[in-house]
DNA sequence: TTACTTGCAAAGTATTTGCACCGCC
DNA sequence: GGCGGTGCAAATACTTTGCAAGTAA
């Protein structure tokens, strides 16, 4: 991955997820409505896996159109159909939602102190994922990995 | 206890785990009761993770003592605090519990389409998570990885 | 006996479904 | 104007908790 030399750090939304999410709803013949709309540019600026409850309140505070806790779900349900978003579960009992990006496929770590869920990339683990995956007689078709443990800042 | 003479294939209740188990509980300054036997010696027979409805219903299935869904679920939890069993989200909605055997660490394949759930070891993969977790200032204690896609009776 | 264990039922959360109304096309 | 989209409330599914009775020590 290694980013190239002064491209400092790419916003989430840079990559036209947005535009591609909206354009493979029409194309599955679902028309355009506003809470798609609102809950696809949230995802969109996100760096991370929010869960349902998150993202009702964040489109509520954002002071836009509120969100209908059923329709988040039924969003959602529809935008993971469509392989355009991935279902994260790192075992609290809920499940997280995030962007389902080309590039930059990553993975997490959960702080078992703190309930943090952060990010994390690894090549290598990548490369040892799709070695495993050839050899396997399951077809493969998504992996997740989730590190459990304490945060730098938990770990005291 | 069985004879551990011959090490063709070891059948998942000869390591010991029930016994280590048993001992760590009552180290832990608990009783001994018989739901906790029970469930105890249900996890000790399994090759892989069972949620806690295939736990009770197994348990009710073979006869011996039937142990209340509550049950389950507490001595569960106490059992995960002694990290005796770990914790398994494969994201169908429900946790599966299973013995934490010292060897033979194993991760799981989830079918999709009829939701079994398969276990496989990776030691490339293994390698690929400790180097990884010697990285990054996280403290990795527990490591997860899930695959998600179609069995081979699935795939068709 | 004393305190931990267990079962039963009620309470909580997370998620899904039914249905009437709203809004895109 | 018709049909999909959305909100609200009720229904589910899984898990946790409260409390009284059972039981190991």
């Amino acid at each position: 991955m290694g980013p190239t030399a002064h491209h400092e750090h790419r916003h989430p939304a840079d990559d036209g997820w947005g535009e591609r999410a909206t354009e493979a709803l029409a194309g599955a013949g679902y028309r355009r409505g506003g809470a798609r709309a609102a809950l696809i540019a949230l995802l969109d600026q996100q760096r991370c896996a929010l869960s349902a409850a998150e993202i009702e309140q964040a489109l509520r505070d954002r002071g836009g159109r509120g969100v209908a806790r059923a329709s988040v779900y039924r969003i959602l349900e529809e935008l993971e159909e469509l392989r355009l978003i991935t279902r994260v579960e790192v075992g609290q009992g809920l499940a997280r939602f995030e962007a389902a990006r080309g590039e930059g496929h990553h993975h997490h770590m959960v702080c078992d102190a703190c309930g943090q869920v952060i990010p994390f990339e690894d090549p290598e683990l990548e490369r040892s994922i799709r070695r495993l995956a050839e050899r396997v007689t399951f077809e493969v078709a998504e992996h997740d990995v989730v590190l459990h443990g304490a945060c730098a800042d938990c770990r005291r």
